[in-house]
DNA sequence: ACAATAGTGTCTATAAGACAATATCAT
DNA sequence: ATGATATTGTCTTATAGACACTATTGT
């Protein structure tokens, strides 16, 4: 056991928190929506008055893993601690351990990514002190400066969300249970621009075929609309679509 | 700080080791494959003679994260040691953590996947001392007795390697660079019946239509028939196949 | 010639995509 | 009535699935 081994100086879980944010609502409308990653700005300063690491930047919520607890137990305590909602929708999908990816030394990230609907959110923004925490649209996020080696892991985030809301049913974090084509579609458009989604007549249709979505029969709103609308909710068929094939295949 | 805090009695990382089989190979025949499991006998005794814990039945190999790596260093390390495989495609997919799933205290596990070729395997037979190891078809692997809750631990592995392979171009690890349909064909149908996949014809013909296969021009072999067949192999577009259309969406 | 596998021709049913028309209803 | 959204009608084109057929070649 020579150099060869070295022992880390930190380890800690971050977190990539995905809502959906209404842009406009106006009464009888069909939502604008966008997809936002939660990041919070580092302070310039610490309490001692030093120029802090990454200053001034905007990271990933996250922090240091608990010597009682798991990296995925620490990403869930530290949502709730710093935003106040128990998260329903939290994954690990991957381990950042580049020694040089912080100055400070040699500390390893487990990286998970949360999904938390709106509703949930404005939970968080009456918990919160809302100084240094905000929604970025996830098509400007990496345009900011970022602190360490977030931008590879939110990049990394970003195509996994990508990924999960369209090959599987998690859309449903993302919704009520009861919701409108017309809202389904436009959480998927926010990280697609699949003209078959986009496509009003054709995805109307469509969702009415989908094996894992049901109508909920007899129940309409008019949220989306002045015409009544049919409600549908999400049913607990798992569906795995083969990219070799073109038809559906359930688990 | 009262009890509601406890310190886990160990952090450990295990690996299903997926591999393919090839069942029978005549010259001149499509190969018959079968996805395997790479389990672990543990011993009944250990070394002072004692009766050993969950002693005698099958286990995903892995052990105890050392202290200057993570899990998924820890889960490559111990694949290294254990079958002398530097493993290409690891992923965490997991982590295991109920209190009582290990009667010798709070033992958490982090689960990784790996799919190893079947001629990396083949070194691996000339390392081991191929005493308690062996490959297990997916399909009988869950009629054994288990050790601890890798019953579970199995169950989501083998959902998550059935997503892999079929929404993913993860089948690349388990073929040669170049090979014919029906070589990819025996690896896809070792994990669905879809017979969009199994029909001979339909998938020769849809070969030439996916987006991440390219014909290798000019290029064949006789390795599965005695007509000169086709070689294809995987290019490098990733395919995102939303399960709301019909049609391909390019990253 | 035979057996086995690769590959093509072609038909049919279904689904996708496009465009248009109709239905509903607060204002 | 208007304007916005939902929903259906229908036409065209593309694809899936099925089946039959041809091509190649070691034995």
């Amino acid at each position: 056991m020579t150099k060869k081994y070295r022992t880390p100086d930190g380890y800690t879980a971050d977190i990539a928190v995905f809502t959906i944010v209404t842009e406009e609502s106006k009464p009888f409308t069909p939502p604008d929506m966008s997809l936002n990653l939660l990041l919070i700005e580092r302070a310039k300063w610490n309490t001692e008055g030093e120029l802090n690491t990454e200053g001034g930047k905007w990271a990933l919520p996250g922090g240091f893993v608990g010597v009682h607890e798991n990296a995925l137990q620490a990403a869930v305590r530290e949502l709730k601690e710093e935003t106040g909602i128990d998260c329903v929708h939290m994954k690990h999908f991957g381990i950042y351990d580049e020694p040089g990816r912080d100055n400070r030394g040699w500390i390893i990230s487990n990286a998970h990514y949360a999904i938390i609907s709106e509703e949930d959110l404005r939970e968080m923004n009456a918990n919160d002190d809302a100084s240094a925490v905000k929604l970025v649209n996830i098509h400007d996020v990496l345009q900011l400066e970022l602190a360490f080696d977030h931008r590879q892991i939110i990049c990394d985030a970003l195509s996994v969300i990508k990924r999960e809301l369209l090959q599987t049913t998690a859309a449903k974090n993302l919704l009520q249970d009861e919701f409108t084509y017309s809202e389904l579609q436009a959480v998927l458009s926010t990280v697609t621009k699949d003209p078959a989604i986009l496509n009003e007549q054709a995805f109307a249709r469509k969702i009415k075929s989908l094996p894992f979505i049901e109508k909920v029969e007899g129940k309409t709103t008019q949220r989306t609309s002045k015409k009544a609308t049919q409600l549908y909710r999400f049913n607990e068929v798992e569906v795995v679509k083969p990219i070799y094939t073109g038809r559906y295949q359930e688990r």
